[in-house]
DNA sequence: GTTTTGTGATGATCCAAATCAAACAATGCC
DNA sequence: GGCATTGTTTGATTTGGATCATCACAAAAC
C-alpha cells in the first residue's frame, strides 16, 4: 500500500502543526485514520455554526477562516498555507466550529475526525500537550491580531504585514505577496481602496508595491512605521514589574 | 486542616472554570498543590514576556488582560471575574505570557503551576480535554471580538457590550455596570470620550446610562443595533452551504 | 485582432472616532 | 468644610477610513 503522504508533506508538517512532537507510532496511527481532501479555490469546507467533527491540516494551498455577522458582514479571522492545522481547537469544545472556511487557492488537505483526536489523547497525553500547544499559538496569533486592530492604524497594519513578510532583520528586500490584495485587505480589517492607499502612503518610507511583488528599500524602516513611526524606544519592561506578586 | 475554599468558591469554579467535568479525586490533587493569592486593585499579577509558569482561577474581583505595543499603547484583551480560569493556554505553550494581567478590583486568587498541570495531564488524559475545552472557549471569545472590531462600529460594540449584560431575552431591565466606563471602552477598544457619545446615541434607541447602571427599555431594539439596526434578516444558512465537502 | 472580465488605483465626499480642551461630578483626604 | 484627585461629559477640530464613482490595465475569452 502506498503511503498517503511523501516525506516532504510529512517534514512539513512536523515542523508547522501539532505533529512537531509526536513519536512515529502515535504519527502513523493519526495517518491511517486521516482522510485526504482536494478542493477547489472557493469552495467551502465548514462554516459556522457546524458540529465540529474534523480538524484539517493543510498539505497545500491556502485557507481563509472568516465569521459572518448578522448583518452579512464578512470578517477573516486568519489565513492558513502548508503544513499549518485549523479547528483543532473547535473539534474540542464539544460543539461547532466558530467560523467558516474555504478555499483560496486549490488545496490539498488532510482531515482528522472528532472522535480519533479525542481517543488518541485519552490513549496519549503527550498528544494531549501538542494539541494544547497548537492551540496556544493560535491563541496568541488573535491576541495580537486584537492588539493591532486597537492600536494601530491601517497603514501600520499594512507596514506589519510586509514586515513579517521580509525574513532577514535589515537591509532591503523583495518579497512576493501571498495572495491577492482583496484578501490582504480583509486580514489586515481595511477595504481593498484603503488598502491601496496604505501602499501609496508607504511609498514615502521606501515601499513599492508592483503587481503581485513589493519591493523594500530598508526594512528596518517598514518596522519602526509598524510600531509607531517617530522612532519612539520600543517596549521594554519598567520599574512596575517590581510590584508584582507582592504579597498582599 | 481546614479547607483552602469553601464550598461556594467551589460551586463557582465547576461552573466557570475548566474545573467543570472533573473527578473530585483530580480536583482535589490539583487544590492541594494550589496557592491562594490575594492582591489590590492595580496590582500587576505577571506583564507579557514573563515565563508563563502559572495558571490562574478567579475566586473574587476582577483581572484585565492587555497587552503593552511598542508605542506604549495599551489593547485590553479581555476582562475576567469569580470563577474563569485564564493564562491556562499559554502555560502549555512553554512559553511567555503574551499579554499581562493586572487586578483591576481587589481579588482573590487560585494559582496553579505549569508543573502541576503538566504532571496531571499526564497521569491524566480527561483533565487534558477539560484544559482544551476552556481554552477553546477563550479563542472563541477572541475570535468574536475580532469580527466585532472589524465590521462593527463603536457603537455597536457598545450596544452589544449591554445586550450581553442583559439576562432575558426580551423586554427591559437595568443592569448594573460591571466595571468603570474607562474599562469599559478599554475593553471594547475605543476611548472614553467616545463610549461617553455611544451612550449618548443609544438613548435614541431607549437607553439610558445613569451613572454605575443602564436602563434598557427594549432589549431587542438594542440587540437589533447591535448587529446593523435597520431591521436586517439576521444570519441563517444558505445553499452555499451545499457545496461543502464535494469531493474533488 | 477585439471584447469581456476582474483587479487594482485614484478622486470626491461622508462619517466615525481620535484628539485637544474645558467644564463637571464624584470621591477621598486633610 | 475646603481641596486635590480621578472619572465622566461635552464641544470644536482633525484624521482615518468607508463609500461611491470612475478609470487604467492586464488576463482571459471570443
Amino acid at each position: 500500500m502506498e503511503p498517503l503522504l511523501t516525506d516532504g508533506e510529512l517534514a512539513l508538517m512536523r515542523r508547522r502543526s501539532f505533529f512537531g512532537g509526536l513519536d512515529k507510532e502515535l504519527m502513523s496511527s493519526l495517518l491511517t485514520d486521516a482522510h485526504i481532501h482536494q478542493a477547489n479555490a472557493g469552495e467551502i469546507l465548514f462554516i459556522q455554526g457546524d458540529l465540529a467533527d474534523t480538524c484539517f491540516i493543510i498539505l497545500d494551498g491556502w485557507v481563509k477562516l472568516y465569521r459572518l455577522s448578522m448583518d452579512g458582514g464578512e470578517a477573516i479571522v486568519s489565513v492558513y498555507s502548508r503544513g499549518q492545522s485549523f479547528a483543532e481547537a473547535a473539534v474540542f469544545s464539544m460543539e461547532t466550529y466558530p467560523v467558516a472556511a474555504e478555499a483560496v487557492s486549490p488545496v490539498k488537505l488532510l482531515r482528522i475526525s472528532r472522535e480519533i483526536l479525542h481517543q488518541r489523547v485519552r490513549e496519549n497525553p503527550e498528544f494531549a500537550l501538542s494539541i494544547l500547544s497548537a492551540t496556544s499559538i493560535h491563541l496568541k496569533q488573535l491576541v495580537k491580531q486584537v492588539e493591532q486592530l486597537k492600536t494601530h492604524t491601517g497603514t501600520q497594519r499594512v507596514a506589519r504585514f510586509l514586515g513579517s513578510l521580509c525574513p532577514m532583520e535589515e537591509g532591503s528586500c523583495t518579497i512576493g505577496l501571498p495572495y491577492d490584495k482583496t484578501l490582504i485587505a480583509g486580514c489586515l480589517g481595511m477595504k481593498p481602496e484603503s488598502l491601496s492607499r496604505a501602499f501609496a502612503k508607504l511609498r514615502r518610507i521606501g515601499v513599492r508595491v508592483e503587481r503581485n511583488a513589493a519591493a523594500i528599500s530598508n526594512i528596518r524602516n517598514l518596522r519602526d512605521y509598524a510600531n509607531g513611526g517617530d522612532g519612539g524606544m520600543p517596549y521594554q519592561r519598567t520599574n512596575v514589574a517590581s510590584t508584582r506578586y507582592s504579597a498582599h
